[in-house]
RNA sequence: GCCGGGAUGGCGGAAUCGGUAGACGCAGCGGAUUCAAAAUCCGCCGCUGGAAACAGUGUGGGGGUUCGAGUCCCCCUCCCGGCACCA
């Protein structure tokens, strides 16, 4: 028998008793047993505690687990399992997002079916999810490839089309002209196709449109009702969404006065400045001029040449070319000439703008590029106008007021542009229009892997939508990948059909959506992934999402069309008014600030929470319907060191950061690196992104293989705060280990020891009530950095700092017992981030009880009251001291001390002082 | 190009509402233990000067507001995310 006491398992499937060394396999096996045994995380609808629905953006199967989901689900999961401490009926689910391009990519590469290889993946990728120990109810998985999940997808498409909410008109893609295939943005490398590298061109298709224009304004509108969203998100959306105020108005043609040419501007108060329109290459115009003008239309072809993604043309250099063609003015009279111009989008606005040089930098830029005029319609007070450089004050339309500009002159930007507004629709030209930079979504997608569009194409009857008992319309999923043209395109067995309205010979749609579509309502089909319809009852019991925790890069796409979908279920009755909405997370329970409770208490406490609650107050209130995520958490990436070495053939060979040693100087400073295979030096990268390209990502498995999960979720919560970027570092994972490891011996060593009384009694020395304080600070400290906060690593922290100041706690009668509170604290504290560890130290705490149990531990607020406070105390806001009031002290005590200190004295020389300042709690300072 | 972020010791980060800059951890240095090493434990650790006490200085760069600025305002540099077909 080794020393320590053997592990043996008691009643709940947990340890009877701890062993002396800290073994995460043993303890994490054991763990998981038991919350799959007992079906811990399954979440009920007739609970009677208020619901938390806690939901983590679900993984794209792409074969194994990477660090960035190890973090976003262990976020997760420390809020999921913290609400389950503090009393919530939690539900966290977990599915696939399963349909996408990579399946088709890997389709082609390994000669495997995508269906297959997905699946495959998806088996993997549950198996080292579960290694997590994640909180999650499996019994509600789905995957957005299985036909029973996008059934419904195809059925709300079809009440759409029947609404008139999903429409076909043409749109630009990518074209492969080697491969006759349509290209993502992400295939088209410097204009070319990835894999033909043939130059891509764009190309006019007819595809379906959401017309997700329709909620642009409740989509802006209710930003504002979703106080538990960061800033930053809400930002990016509103400005995506782009609600502009100008005026649409039309130039007639030259001679041809019938002939409209219709822009739009938000800055019809420089409409007199006009003194060019420039049109998209794909305006009919610029078609119609290039019919007889070879250089035109030369011009015209090379701007449809290249890729369509809006960040390469924004880096296009502007160009141009004059069709020849003029329009009139619809105020001045004057001819002004029509140009081509690359920068001009077809898909937005009316693909054609008025130009100003003098007041719109791009149109200043151009002009002077081609020699067109520049003429000034504004000016503001002690600026001069100038034609050498652009210069900020021209743009800005809260300055200055019209010149030049006939009967507007002296009307500033307001006045001017109501006046004009006015003028244009007397003419019946134009008139003030509202206008949304959002653009309808384009949800076709001419590829394989991914969710049949249920259209029917007949030739009678036009688009007919599969009528429902035919749904779903499944994806065969035996095909051949070649990466030529559209698979479903060449297998007449899936298109061809016969129209359900007039039963003639009819084609199927062989278009599939695009994969954001599933990932749009995804989050509310678990709360009835098996109903037979769309959703259920139960959706109105756990909608909407409490807590939702994903990439930042989704700040924008994924979070605007599910916010999107979620009001088109709603307005289609899935969820909402007719249903009793009940089982809200009320508990109304707010923060409450100890301060208030005791008049002497310290200047460091902290809130107290009460149960139940999360802790932040945009969780209580009415529960709305309009709105599927009530709090967001954007985490950062996970970033790791990259090294390399000059190849032969001039490129850069990546080398993981496993297989290399870092030299440092005396100061830890590092000065070189290794390639540990041949102890040859190899060239220190920048710190980046984890990725395949740049060989510089860490394998979570060989984590927890060689650590345990709880190493891995611990390192992952303490290194950074969840929304900052973590930089991956192997001697944190260790650092992380040792602190389990001090953890799992200071209770062993206690247990041993025989334990102590569940807390102390009676009046505790000075130390030992100082500790105390400490301890119950923490508590407060850890509850509002979970709650409020959503900040762990100083949670962390803290619990650190706790531990130390444990080991140096002096030995008296009351230690034990203090002990045992401590020690039993922390447990309950760090639960949250390293679940099985702490179940097992709780099994040697307390024996035959489980932690999970447990109720979340509170703050008391007799063991937070001092008596005496330490007081800095500054001379001109530089520290110079310190001083010791009591803590009830009134502001002329603390001066009067402040000003008797030895720092005070010298420093005024017997001067009296000019100015004191009393910071609460915090410092006085003292202005000589 | 446009929109949104970020920058603090050798490193990751802390400082929550404008109030002691550097908590906690990593690395490093010194010591204990050991035949030795690993592991563990104790101590030191922004920079400059100083034996020390202490003084000066310091939060990407420049300016400003304030008794007081990492935090607020203006300008700039670099890095990151998104830009509608990667997910």
């Amino acid at each position: 028998m080794p020393p320590g006491i053997m592990a043996g398992f008691d009643s709940f499937g947990l340890f009877a008793a701890m062993q002396e060394r800290y073994d995460p396999s043993l303890i994490e096996r054991a763990a998981q047993q038991n919350w799959e045994q007992t079906r811990a995380f399954k979440a009920r609808e007739d609970s009677a505690k208020p619901k938390y629905y806690c939901l983590s953006m679900f993984p794209y199967p792409s074969g194994k687990l990477h660090m960035g989901h190890v973090r976003n689900y262990t976020i997760g999961d420390v809020l999921a399992r913290f609400h389950l401490m503090q009393g919530y009926s939690v539900l966290q689910p977990m599915g696939w997002d399963a349909f996408g391009l990579p399946a088709e990519n890997a389709a082609m590469a390994n000669n495997v079916a995508p269906a297959k290889w997905t699946y495959a993946n998806i088996d993997h990728m549950r198996g080292q999810l579960k290694a997590l120990g994640l909180a999650i109810d499996w019994e509600r998985e789905i995957a957005t490839c299985q036909p029973g999940y996008y059934k419904w997808e195809q059925w709300l498409f079809t009440r759409l089309f029947e609404k008139g909410l999903v429409y076909r008109k043409n749109a630009t893609v990518n074209w492969d002209p080697v491969d006759e295939t349509v290209l993502a943005n992400e295939q088209v490398i410097d204009g070319r196709g990835w894999r033909s590298g043939a130059l891509v061109e764009k190309r006019e298709i007819p595809m379906y449109f959401f017309r997700i224009t329709q909620y642009a304004e409740e989509l802006l509108n209710e930003l504002d009702q979703l106080p538990g969203w960061p800033e930053q998100v809400k930002t990016m959306q509103r400005n995506w969404i782009g609600k502009s105020y100008g005026v649409r108005f039309a130039f007639r043609l030259a001679g041809e006065p019938d002939n409209l040419l219709w822009v739009y501007t938000t800055r019809a108060d420089t409409i007199m400045g006009v003194s060019f329109v420039a049109v998209a290459a794909e305006h009919p115009l610029a078609a119609r001029a290039a019919a007889n003008n070879p250089a035109l239309a030369a011009f015209v072809e090379e701007c449809k040449r290249g890729g369509v993604a809006e960040a390469d043309l924004a880096a296009l250099e502007k160009k141009g070319m004059d069709t020849g063609l003029k329009v009139v003015h619809p105020l001045s009279g004057e001819e002004v000439p029509v140009w081509v111009g690359n920068y001009v989008l077809m898909g937005y606005g009316e693909g054609a703008v008025m130009a100003v040089p003098a007041h719109d930098e791009r149109d200043f830029h151009f002009a002077k590029a081609y020699g067109l005029p520049i003429r000034q319609v504004i000016a503001a007070a002690g600026e001069e106008f100038s034609l050498d450089a652009w210069q900020e004050w021209y743009g800005d339309k809260t300055r200055g007021a019209c010149v030049n500009s006939g009967k507007y002159d002296g009307l500033a930007y307001e006045a001017a542009v109501d006046a004009i507004a006015a003028d244009l629709k007397a003419l019946n030209l134009g008139d003030k229009q509202v206008q949304f930079r959002l653009r309808d979504w384009g949800i076709s997608r001419q590829r394989y892997w991914g969710c049949p569009i249920p259209i029917i194409h007949c030739e009678s009857c036009g688009d007919v939508p599969v009528p429902e008992q035919d749904l779903p319309v499944v994806l065969p999923e035996d095909v051949t990948i070649t990466g030529r043209g559209s698979p479903l395109a060449k297998m007449p067995a899936f298109y061809e059909c016969a129209c359900p309205k007039c039963g003639k010979p009819a084609r199927r749609e062989t278009d599939t959506m695009d994969t954001f579509v599933e990932s749009s309502w995804y989050y509310a089909r678990y709360a009835c992934p098996d109903a037979d319809q769309m959703l259920d009852e139960r959706a109105n019991h756990w909608l909407p999402v409490d807590q939702y925790v994903g990439g930042i890069e989704h700040a924008i796409l994924h979070l605007l069309y599910s916010r999107f979908f979620h009001k088109l279920m709603r307005d289609e009755g899935l969820f909402g008014a007719e249903h009793v909405v009940q089982g809200r997370a009320t508990a109304s329970a707010q923060s409450s600030s100890v301060k208030g409770e005791g008049a002497n208490a310290g200047p460091k406490s902290l809130p107290t929470p009460t149960l139940p609650t999360s802790g932040e107050g945009a969780n209580a209130g009415p529960k709305s319907i309009n709105e599927p995520f009530t709090n967001l958490l954007t985490q950062g990436m996970v970033v790791a060191p990259t090294f390399y070495r000059d190849g032969a053939d001039g490129k850069k060979q990546w080398l993981n950061p496993a297989d290399v040693d870092v030299t440092t100087d005396e100061r830890g400073r590092p000065v070189g690196a290794t390639l540990k295979a041949d102890g040859q030096p190899v060239v220190i990268g920048g710190t980046e992104k984890m990725s395949k390209s740049k060989n510089n990502g860490v394998d979570p498995q060989l984590l927890i293989d060689s650590y345990g999960a709880d190493t891995a979720r611990l390192f992952m919560m303490f290194a950074a705060p969840p929304d900052l970027q973590l930089e991956w570092s192997d001697a944190g994972v260790e650092g992380a280990h040792r602190f389990l490891k001090r953890l799992w011996k200071a209770v062993y060593d206690h247990v041993q020891a025989g334990g102590g009384a569940a807390a102390p009694s009676g009046e505790l020395p000075a130390p030992l009530k100082d500790f105390r304080r400490q301890l119950h600070q923490t508590i407060a400290k850890v509850t509002d950095d979970y709650g409020r906060r959503k900040q762990f690593n100083t949670a962390v922290a803290a619990v650190m700092e706790l531990m130390n100041a444990l080991a140096k706690l002096p030995e008296d009668a009351n230690t034990p017992a203090l002990r045992q509170e401590a020690l039993e604290t922390v447990t309950l504290l760090l639960a949250p981030i390293v679940p099985h560890v702490c179940e097992a130290l709780w099994s040697g705490l307390r024996p035959g009880t489980r932690l999970l149990d447990q109720a979340w531990p509170r703050a008391d607020a007799a063991a937070l009251t001092v008596d005496e406070i330490e007081l800095v105390v500054q001379i001109n806001g530089k520290l110079r001291g310190s001083i010791r009031v009591a803590a009830g002290a009134d502001k002329a005590a603390i001066e009067a001390a402040a000003l008797a200190t030895e720092a005070a004295q010298k420093q005024l020389n017997g001067a009296a002082p000019k100015k004191i300042v009393v910071v609460p709690g915090r410092l006085v300072n003292i202005v000589a």
